[in-house]
RNA sequence: GGCCCGUUCGUCUAGUCGGUUAGGACGCCAGGUUUUCAUCCUGGAAAUCAGGGGUUCGAUCCCCCUACGGGCUACCA
């Protein structure tokens, strides 16, 4: 299955952060190159400088770079085709779209965007078609097509600002082989006349996208399914360059969508509905809002990368986890399903869990050290592997580990008044004290030896194990939560233990 | 509105020569383990395969229509 001829690419505006949408594009293009051991090309495409945001192109790089996806050919590493901004080849653009004038491919445009904007509007009033610039009302503006050579000449050195469409042909019709949809015909009529270079003297995505896909000698391009309707434009493109026997295959993929509702997800719905669409945190340039990340909420890129291979794709057997390499051995365009999914949070909750129940106790007691240097606690190794050890099937998200572990660390502060009101009896403050005496009087303080206590002293004063066991607990964590009480008190040992109830006695009473 | 794409449990999906008790996962419910809360284990409910027509001995699977959903419809990508 290795063609090392296959070569691909992911050609992200920089227009804003690259959501998990977008990150998904990514991985499926690097499953692809990396299962072919071909080539992954970062092209980024920049030709509107109008929605430029600073600092978009370092995140998606960055967020890209966490998930694990590198690039063979990228603006950061070179390479044969560079340079991989658009923004830096339009000397290229402006040969190519000159062929196609000269080919009476394309043509000049002189219609001033308010003109359009008044037809569009009068369109609408009326009732009728919508504007469209096409062959029906071409005729009727003013273009190189509409007026006379001289007057096209005149216009043009007068410096008039211009724009250049392409003349789509009459009723043909136009097929475009998809891998994952099969054909999908269009007629010529319904195409309408796009504007292929601007009057600011950079091309459009369609122009530049199929002169760079050819020049870059891409074999397939896999996109989202936004693309579609224009993939016939770019076909024709391809035949009008007399490029279509080498045209790339299409993939166009299904999109995600939103939990709740309809429509696609958008970088609003996350922080909406208590979930990150990001893989990394954003913070907008100019609003300076926050829209939260995977990475900062806790999730591992591994799970990340987990959850977008098997949203919309699956290998054919039950298998749901997956490792990067066995998603590059695994992954083939033909099993991407057909529709949109909409993003469940909760089973994406589930996937990082089970990450995190794979990692060592080593790699989880460093993600746990951010918090522990927040509150200046150096714990020894051996006293965080035992806290790890009994606190790590409870975490979901990497931040559990400290919320399910805080009071190895900290003495409990408050104690949660609902489950004192439940638990809490007459006699409670003296079977604890009572019983705490004879803890003291162990030798040796380990959860055998505790259970054993508890077990003779329940026998003894007939004080029933919960009376004993529900207290100490609110004692220790301040609360009805934690591991097994036994396992709690050898980890925190017998002179924490004994505190925590000297200190937890005089608050509660 | 027009063009294009899609439609199997609440959600993600398997089902790719038409004959299956329509399978799995998340979530949900119940029981068990944990004398807590989670985890974990076991079990359960959950899809008249969007609806209607065909073709066929027989359609989730093939064809057509309808409905619904989605995308596109910029001098944005």
């Amino acid at each position: 299955m290795k063609s090392e001829h296959i070569r691909v690419r992911f050609a992200p505006s920089p227009t804003g952060p690259l959501h998990i949408g977008g990150v998904r594009t990514a991985l499926y293009n690097f499953l692809f190159a990396r299962q072919h051991g071909g080539k992954l090309i970062l092209r980024i495409e920049d030709t509107d400088q109008n929605r430029f945001v600073p600092g978009a192109e370092e995140y998606i790089v960055n967020s890209l770079a966490w998930c694990g996806l590198d690039f063979d050919e990228s603006p950061a590493n070179g390479g044969p085709h560079a340079p991989y901004h658009q923004s830096e080849r339009s000397v290229i653009y402006k040969e190519y779209i000159t062929r196609l004038i000269e080919n009476r491919h394309a043509y000049y445009a002189f219609d001033t965007e308010a003109e359009l904007a008044a037809m569009r509007d009068q369109a609408k009033e009326s009732g009728g078609k919508p504007f469209q610039y096409d062959q029906q009302t071409r005729k009727a503006l003013r273009n190189s097509l509409s007026l006379s050579e001289a007057e096209v000449k005149s216009i043009l050195e007068a410096g008039t600002p211009y724009v250049i469409r392409v003349k789509i042909p009459e009723n043909e019709q136009v097929v475009v082989h998809d891998l994952i949809r099969g054909e999908v015909v269009v007629s010529t009529a319904n195409l309408d006349d796009k504007v292929l270079f601007k009057s600011d003297g950079l091309p459009t995505y369609h122009l530049a996208n199929v002169v760079d896909d050819y020049l870059m000698k891409i074999t397939h391009v896999i996109r989202g399914e936004e693309w579609l309707p224009s993939a016939p434009l770019h076909v024709l493109l391809y035949r009008f360059f007399g490029w279509e026997d080498i045209m790339p295959q299409f993939a166009h993929l299904p999109l995600i969508l939103k939990p709740d509702g309809n429509g696609k997800l958008s970088k609003r719905d996350g922080d909406r509905l208590g979930f990150p669409v990001f893989p990394t945190e954003w913070k907008d340039p100019v609003t300076g809002e926050i829209y939260s990340g995977y990475r900062e909420s806790g999730y591992l890129p591994e799970a990340v990368i987990n959850i977008l291979a098997h949203l919309g794709w699956n290998p054919g057997t039950e298998q749901e986890l997956f490792s990067m390499n066995e998603l590059i051995e695994q992954f083939s365009l033909e099993r991407v399903g057909k529709h949109g999914s909409k993003f469940d949070p909760e089973k994406a909750k589930w996937f990082n869990h089970q990450y995190m129940q794979r990692k060592s106790d080593a790699e989880l007691a460093q993600m746990l050290k951010p918090y522990l240097e927040q509150h200046k606690l150096d714990p020894g190794s051996d006293y965080l592997n035992n806290v790890i050890r009994l606190v790590k099937e409870r975490a979901f998200l990497t931040g559990d580990l400290w919320t399910q572990a805080w009071f190895f660390f900290l003495r409990p502060e408050q104690y949660d008044q609902q489950v004192y009101q439940k638990i809490w009896q007459p006699g409670t403050k003296g079977w604890i004290s009572d019983f705490s005496k004879e803890v003291e009087g162990l030798v040796d303080f380990n959860k055998d030896s505790l259970h054993a206590l508890v077990q003779d002293y329940t026998l003894r004063t007939g004080v029933k194990m919960g009376q004993l066991m529900n207290p100490l607990r609110l004692l220790m964590v301040g609360s009805n939560q934690g591991p097994g009480m036994m396992d709690l008190a050898e980890v925190l040992g017998k002179d924490e233990f004994l505190a925590r109830i000297q200190t937890g006695l005089g608050k509660l009473s």
